[in-house]
RNA sequence: GGAGACGUGGUGUAGCGGUUAGCAUAACGGCCUGUCAAGCCGUAGGUCGCGGGUUCAAAUCCCGUCGUCUCCGCCA
């Protein structure tokens, strides 16, 4: 080695031995006589101190030295005289006194600041640059710190699976296009003209197989494909911890997860409190109910509340109207924006806008109701009380659970407009009251979810979460009669709003699946020739099995505290799905196309 | 497929009809033996993403286009 410590290491118990440290410059301070480098490697940062006098050899070379050039230095641990330690570094109590420096390499001016602290204003460099220059990026420590926490992270799932005899197996990225879910990446056969292999959209049908295979407890850190557009928590490709277990119940899978989430929240962030343990358990319904979406965010309060039954029998023919068009007219309150101005309320009429709400219903509770506890026209202030019953204004006011000095925020429309919106709402009215603890896990189960949706663009019964996952057997019997109202053996799991992963107790009879796929308008010729090796496994003695897929970029990111999962992501694609750093996807030559017997269409563009 | 935001020396930004396009930082040169975002002095660096239009005059207004980001649709 070039080097015979870190550059994070070395303290007061080194004083006195000669030691060669290499790294990169991070900063140069030149005093003229006197040069101190402090080298970057890794592991941290050492100040060497270079003088001219005792060494005049290495300081020629340290004179030349510049920001990024690569360095091996030789000389003395000696102690940083009083006054004069940083508390900052770990090695600050010392500093190596330089007898010999070497560049290694050169570096050229690089394209941003790479040193820490040298974007001291906070503001970040361009994500632009930063993509294509991402090994420069990595270099920083923030990049740095986010790779190795996903390390770590990684590596405890291995240990953690690996010690209740979990084994990982390996699967194929050259797989077979399935037409449900995603859009699948296809990658041609040159062997087999015409034909196409797809990367999986995750390891399902396999990890199933093995389970037939005898294996009982899978997991793997799988990479998966979805060429569908990107999202700050979205990339083409992802890792997912996969698992499989046999001979499980939903209720046991959940606990092994449930374990793991909770000791690897421990040991990765340990200032982090867990806010509830064991993890709450909402159904689907509720979630829906009381926060609008299916992954809610359990840190902050502001449940949503229903006024569908008043808004129907009420005066004002908005709410009316929508409920009679069997949609829903639900709320939440804004704690302490009854005083909102104006034009806040127009932000937030715009913000629910943007997810299909044609208004919203502001209702400002000024001051406190009369004995009987109605309020007075002044104590509101509304653009709608006029329309409203003293009696109807109260109820509206109970069901919301507000206090004097709220803010009542009102949607209207279809349950998959309104819905969403108030999530939404609620998530923004979490940011901007600061009711969110951003050190809080909050993790949830959400369960019972239905097992089928219908799609009114294809006119038929698709799968909510996948077309292997297993009716509750109570259910099964409605599958033909009343197949929206069967429930799934699914199962979410949530942190903070975000979810990181899904599972569910499969289908593991064939019969049970033919009936499953027929309900989802398959037909045999098809069933046969997409999942017809499934079915065949199925016959051979399928034990009872289920699982669940964690995402782990997004697991990364919440733990990091990044924003997108880029951050967390060695070398990520733009939201456009390029790399920016390599220049791909790009063009092949004539000769790779026809050697896959593939002719392009004329580009659209 | 749709909506919005952004694009000004290497980087981060100010300027939003008439400025010599400003500031900070990095870079380069000089001075300097205790700094740690070193300091002081000096130098260089910009076709204001690109194309078109409006105007006596455009970084600034308008249209288009490219790129990046966020969101909707899409996607578990």
């Amino acid at each position: 080695m070039l080097k015979t410590h870190t550059c994070g290491v070395l303290n007061l118990t080194n004083v006195g031995d000669v030691v060669t440290l290499a790294g990169w410059v991070n900063r140069r301070r030149d005093h003229g006589g006197l040069i101190f480098i402090d080298l970057r490697d890794r592991f941290g940062i050492t100040q060497v101190t270079v003088d001219s006098e005792q060494a005049p050899l290495a300081h020629a070379v340290a004179d030349q030295a510049r920001s990024e050039y690569v360095l091996q230095v030789k000389g003395q641990v000696t102690a940083r005289p009083e006054g004069l330690r940083n508390p900052n570094l770990s090695t600050g109590a010392i500093e190596l006194i330089a007898e010999e420096v070497v560049i290694l390499n050169t570096a050229k001016n690089p394209p941003f600041y790479i040193a820490s602290g040298m974007s001291s204003s906070g503001d970040d460099v361009d994500e632009m640059l930063r993509l294509k220059y991402r090994y420069l990026d990595i270099r920083r420590p923030r990049m740095a710190q986010n790779l190795l926490l996903r390390h770590r992270i990684v590596r405890f799932i291995r240990e953690f699976f690996s010690d209740r005899d979990f084994i990982e197996v390996e699967t194929p990225v050259l797989l077979k296009s399935t037409p449900e879910g995603a859009r699948d990446f296809i990658v041609p056969s040159r062997l087999q003209p015409g034909e196409f292999y797809a990367l999986p959209q995750s390891p399902q049908q396999l990890k199933q197989l093995l389970m037939v295979a005898g294996i009982e407890r899978y997991f793997q850190i799988a990479r998966c494909f979805r060429d569908e557009d990107l999202r700050a928590d979205r990339q083409p490709e992802f890792t997912q911890l996969d698992l499989e277990m046999s001979f499980a119940d939903a209720n046991d899978i959940c606990a092994i997860i449930e374990a793991m989430l909770i000791e690897l929240s421990v040991l990765i962030a340990p200032h982090k409190p867990i806010q509830t343990l064991p993890f709450p358990v909402i159904s689907y319904a509720d979630a829906v109910e009381y926060y609008g979406i299916d992954r809610p965010d359990l840190r902050f309060g502001q449940p949503l509340f229903n006024v569908s039954d008043l808004a129907a029998a009420s005066d004002f023919a908005v709410f009316r109207k929508a409920v009679e068009a069997g949609g829903l007219v639900k709320g939440v309150v804004y704690p302490g924006a009854s005083a909102l101005s104006r034009r806040e309320i127009d932000e937030l009429t715009d913000f629910v806008k943007q997810y299909g709400a044609k208004g919203l219903v502001w209702i400002g509770i000024s001051d406190e109701p009369d004995a009987a506890g109605l309020f007075a026209p002044e104590s509101l202030r509304s653009q709608v009380t006029k329309f409203f019953t003293p009696a109807e204004i109260q109820t509206i006011f109970e069901r919301s659970g507000a206090a004097v000095g709220d803010l009542i925020l009102l949607v209207a429309d279809r349950a998959a407009v309104v819905n969403p919106c108030l999530a939404n709402l609620r998530l923004e009215i979490g940011r901007r009251a600061r009711l969110i603890d951003p050190n809080l896990l909050a993790y949830c189960w959400v369960v019972d979810f239905p097992l089928l949706e219908y799609n009114e663009e294809e006119k038929r019964w698709q799968a909510v979460h996948h077309p292997f996952t297993s009716a509750r057997d109570e259910d099964w019997e409605r599958l033909e009669s009343d197949p929206g109202s069967v429930l799934a053996k699914a199962y979410d799991v949530i942190l903070n709003g975000w979810e990181i992963g899904g599972g569910s107790i499969r289908i593991h009879r064939s019969d049970l699946q033919d009936r499953l796929f027929a309900r989802l308008g398959l037909t045999s010729e098809q069933t046969e020739s997409q999942f017809g090796h499934l079915l065949e496994a199925f016959q051979y003695g399928a034990p009872p099995h289920g699982g669940i897929a964690l995402g782990l970029d997004r697991l990364v990111a919440m733990f990091a505290e990044a924003s997108t999962i880029r951050d967390v992501i060695a070398f990520p694609k733009t939201a456009a799905g390029t790399d920016l750093m390599l220049d791909s996807p790009c063009a092949v030559t004539e000769a790779q196309l026809a050697e896959l017997h593939i002719a392009l269409r004329p580009a659209k563009r």
